[in-house]
DNA sequence: ATATAATAATAGTAATACTATTATATTTGC
DNA sequence: GCAAATATAATAGTATTACTATTATTATAT
C-alpha cells in the first residue's frame, strides 16, 4: 500500500525562499540536520554546509536569513509534526482520560523515525530539538521579531494538550504550567540519561521517562 | 549587628586565575554579569567587557580562559549559593515532609538579594541561570572536560534533594527525575512568564509557581 | 632600591557571519 | 528553438570575534 503523504506547511515568514520548492533546498535542510547533530550548532556553519553540499554559501542565504532562522526552521517543522500526531493519534479516543494519556505518550516518548517525510530524519532533528532548541528561545536578538511566529506551534501544542488536561479536570489550576513542565523536562531528561545520569533514573524498568511523566501529570490533576 | 559574611568557595579548574583575589578579578564577575543580561550572552564579548571595566580585554583573559568558562564559573557560584542556602534552611527541621517543602520553596522562588556576598548581584545572576545557562550545558567542545567539574554542584542539590524525597517516601521511584524536572521546569516558567506568558499560568493567585510545584511534588510522592 | 608580579597597550591571526558583484547554468513562456 | 527570467556558483571583500604573543608600564613586597 501506498504510504500516506502528508504535507507540514510552515509560515513564510520563516524563510527567505521556500526550501521545500527546489533540490538545493531541500539538501539543505536535510544536510543541515545531520550537521548540527555532528557538530553541534555553534560549530555547523552555512559555509561548512555549502561544502558538504557541493554547494555555496551564498546560495544557501537565499533560503534562509542566517543560521538561527534555519534552526527556528527546523523547530517549527517539528513542532507541527508532533502536533500532528497528537491529533491523529487522539482523533477516535471518547475518554478524555486516555486522549490525556496518549498525549503524554507522544509528548515524552522517544522519537521514532517517520517515512511519511521524506526528506526530514525525525530522529536527529529530535536530537537537535532537546539539545539545541533552548537556544532559539534564548538569542535577544532574534527574539522581538520572530517570537510570535516560531513560538505559534509550540504554544498550539501547549494549549491542545492543556485542554485535555481540562477535560478531565476542570478545576485544575496550573495545565499550562503542567504541559510545559513535561514537554520541556522529558526532553531535559533525554539529554541527561545520555550525558548526566545521575540527574535522572533511567535505568529502572522500561520507559521509565514516559513513564514518569504520565504518573505525574496522572496524581497531579486528580 | 554585622552580616555574616559567607564565602563560596569555586572549583579552582573553572578559572585561570582566582577572580576573588584581585580587584580587576572581582570587577569581571559582577561587570559580566550585568553585562550577560544586558546584551545576551551572545553578544558579551571580553573585548566589551574591558572597555566597560576601564581594562583591556587580554587582561581578562589571565582570569578566565574564554567566556565559557566564565559562565560556568558564574553558574557553579549560583548553585553552590543555592546549596548553602538549601543546607541553611533545612537544618533545624526535624519532619522530612517540612524538609523537603522548604527544599521546593528554595528551588522554586523567586531570587533576592543577599547582602551576605558583596559583589556579585544575585538577582541578575538568577536571571542569567535561568535565560543562559543552558548554553553551558549543551555546548559540545566544552562538555568532555568541564562536565564533571561544572555539573558537581548542580547535582549535588539535587542529589540532597532527592534524598530528601526518599526520607518521605523511600518507595517513590523517580526522586532525581522530579527533582531536576521541578529546577528545570520552575527556571523555564520564570523565564516564559516574563516572555512567553501563554506557555504558564502566572497571574493566578500569588506565587503560582512556587505553588504548583510543591503541590505536584507533594501529589506525586504520595 | 630592586625584583617580582599584575596589568595595560598594541598588534596580529584565523575564523565567522555575513554582503555584493559578476558569471554561468537552468527553466519557462511564447 | 530562442530570449527572458530565474537559480545557482564563484569570487572577493568587510566587520567582528575569539583568541595569542609581545612589550611596556605600574604597583607591591622584600
Amino acid at each position: 500500500m501506498d504510504k500516506l503523504q502528508i504535507h507540514i506547511v510552515i509560515d513564510p515568514n520563516l524563510y527567505t525562499k521556500n526550501p521545500e520548492s527546489s533540490d538545493l533546498g531541500r539538501k539543505i535542510v536535510s544536510q543541515s540536520i545531520e550537521m548540527i547533530n555532528e557538530l553541534g550548532f555553534e560549530a555547523f556553519t552555512f559555509k561548512k554546509l555549502g561544502t558538504q553540499i557541493g554547494s555555496n554559501e551564498s546560495s544557501i542565504y537565499r533560503y534562509f536569513e542566517n543560521k538561527h532562522m534555519l534552526l527556528i526552521y527546523l523547530t517549527c517543522w517539528y513542532w507541527s509534526w508532533i502536533e500532528y500526531q497528537l491529533v491523529f493519534a487522539t482523533s477516535n479516543l471518547p475518554k478524555p482520560h486516555d486522549r490525556l494519556e496518549t498525549a503524554i505518550h507522544i509528548l515524552t516518548r522517544k522519537i521514532d523515525i517517520d517515512n511519511s517525510f521524506t526528506f526530514i530524519n525525525e530522529v536527529l532533528l529530535g536530537k537537535i530539538i532537546i539539545a539545541e532548541a533552548n537556544k532559539a528561545h534564548h538569542t535577544k536578538s532574534v527574539a522581538a521579531q520572530n517570537e510570535k511566529g516560531y513560538f505559534k506551534t509550540y504554544k498550539r501544542v501547549v494549549e491542545r494538550v492543556s485542554q485535555m488536561v481540562l477535560a478531565v479536570n476542570p478545576t485544575y489550576e496550573f495545565p499550562h504550567m503542567l504541559i510545559s513542565t513535561v514537554i520541556e523536562g522529558s526532553h531535559q531528561q533525554r539529554h541527561f540519561s545520555e550525558h548526566l545520569p545521575s540527574l535522572t533514573d533511567t535505568g529502572k524498568g522500561k520507559s521509565p521517562i514516559e513513564r514518569f511523566y504520565i504518573d505525574l501529570v496522572h496524581k497531579a490533576i486528580v
